[in-house]
Formats: C-alpha cells, sequence, structure tokens
DNA sequence: GTAACTGCAAAACTTTTGCAACCAG
DNA sequence: CTGGTTGCAAAAGTTTTGCAGTTAC
C-alpha cells in the first residue's frame, strides 16, 4: 500500500504521450511538471537534475526535451538566437523576455488570438502554426 | 565627372553610422542596401559575397553584421534558436516564419503598437524595448 | 529476449575571439 | 604613420549523433 504512493506522478504523463518511462525521463518529467509552469533551458534542467541526484547527461537532456515538445508536452519559446528555451505551459500565451537576465515571465495578455490571425493575410498555400509575441524589456534608465 | 558616379552608395551610409567606410563594409552594404527590404543571414549574405566576388571572410561578415545592428542600420529577428536572422527594414513590423523553408517574409499587420503596448502590464522597473510578433507557418494540409 | 533508451564522446553548427597583417585617413 | 579593420584559424557555445551498453516490458 506504502509503496503505490511511491509511483512517480509523470509516469502516467508520459505513457500517455507514448514515451516509455524510464528512469531518467520520469525524473526530468517531475522536475518539469512537479509544480506549476517553468520556462527552463536543457542546460538549467541539467544542473537542477545534477543538484538533485538526477543521474542522467546532458546528451539526454536534450533529446528528451525534444521528446517531451514533439509528444506536446512541451512547448518551444523563441526569444533569444543561440539558445532553446522550453515552457511547460502549452496553452496559448505570450511571453516577457528580460533581455539583461535572460528570464522568460507568461504576459497576463488578453489579446484575441482569433482577432489577430484575421487580420493577417496568410500567403496561399500555408496555414498558420502559431502566433508568438514576445516583448523584450530592460531595465527603466533612471 | 564620370568617376563621381562609382562612389558606392553605401559610403554615405557607413560614415553617417559613425563607421569606417571599408572594402567589406561598403560591399556589403551595397548588397543589403542596394534594392528594398531584405531579410539575411550571416551565412547567405556571406554566401553571396562570395557568389559576386567579394573578398570578404565569413567572421568579417558576423562582425560587421553585429556592427550594423549596433548601429542601427540593421535588425535582427528571432524567429528559430540557433541561427540570426537579420531584416534591413528597421522600422516597427512583424513577420512570418516560414517553418519549413527557414524563410522570413514582412507581415501587413496593422495593429496598433500603442494599443498592444498599452494593454500590457509591464514589471516594476521594467520598460518596453521592442514587441515582437511571429506568425508561423507550414503547408496546408490538403 | 528484444526493442527502445541512455551515456559518453565525438561531431556538427553557429558565432566569437586573438593576433598578425593590412588599409583608410 | 597609426589606429581601426580584416582574415584566418582557433576557440567557444549549443545541440545532435553514433554506437556500445543498459533497461523496460
Amino acid at each position: 500500500m506504502l509503496e503505490q504512493n511511491r509511483v512517480p506522478y509523470g509516469v502516467d504523463k508520459l505513457r500517455r504521450a507514448g514515451l516509455r518511462p524510464t528512469q531518467q525521463r520520469v525524473a526530468l518529467a517531475e522536475l518539469l511538471f512537479a509544480d506549476g509552469d517553468r520556462h527552463i533551458t536543457a542546460e538549467s534542467l541539467y544542473d537542477e537534475a545534477v543538484a538533485k541526484g538526477v543521474k542522467v547527461s546532458l546528451a539526454t537532456v536534450y533529446n528528451t526535451l525534444n521528446q517531451f515538445k514533439d509528444a506536446g508536452l512541451l512547448r518551444e519559446v523563441v526569444v533569444r538566437a543561440g539558445k532553446s528555451y522550453f515552457d511547460t505551459n502549452t496553452t496559448t500565451h505570450h511571453h516577457f523576455f528580460d533581455e539583461q537576465t535572460g528570464s522568460i515571465e507568461d504576459i497576463d495578455l488578453d489579446v484575441d488570438e482569433e482577432d489577430l490571425r484575421e487580420l493577417v493575410k496568410v500567403p496561399n498555400g500555408k496555414c498558420i502554426t502559431a502566433v508568438d509575441i514576445v516583448v523584450r524589456l530592460r531595465d527603466e534608465r533612471v
């Protein structure tokens, strides 16, 4: 009975996504999805995993993040050339990006996605996969 | 008289931007600004320069693009992790990004920038440097 | 048992940097 | 001349890949 409570929360989530719940994937899923929305990079998640004693390699973190993204568990946020960010919130929303600290925050923005899509004249034969809004920030000069 | 017409268009532009009009900068400026708005990467501009017989190294193309950006002659467009795009149109506007071909197009989008800025609750002590909208495209499935 | 997955190291790619040679003013 | 600029190669940073060994089922 006690043992059952040890089954990590992430296992079901992985199975549902069609991913075999291996040690590394379960551990990373726990880190990612345990509490609320998170914005991470491969490097930051790897550091976190190592700090918590999870045995995983950086290459596996990269691979796992891409697998999670392909499975729809994560969303990639493109805010900076040369670095990949991932967001555990896969619903439609937008981001602040602090250019000085490199940190990402969700925007509490009430833009009607449908309105925006209708304003745009999509090229023939193409369809929209996503509309991303990034509001770039820096310190207010005093 | 005839000789005067040979002075490349880019020289003045560079001087005004505080950049010494060297051979490579002038040649790259000609490629970039000669005809209308362009979206390029370091690699694509380097290939183009080499194809036209311009003597320049890839490192110099990278350095030059960053100098032009810092001088306000170019704007960086972040649409894909791991690759830097630049836009010769430095006015406020937004972009289509074709995820399959990697090509960028300007959007004919009539979003009131001020409206958007007012909708967003900017964190304390921060100010907005830019609002970027990227509409991601792929082929319509038939 | 076996196919899927991981770890490691190496490779691939993009971008930056150090420094001797070069060139614009 | 002289300092800013360039070219080259090397380094740095991020991400992917190949393959032998391991693991989930």
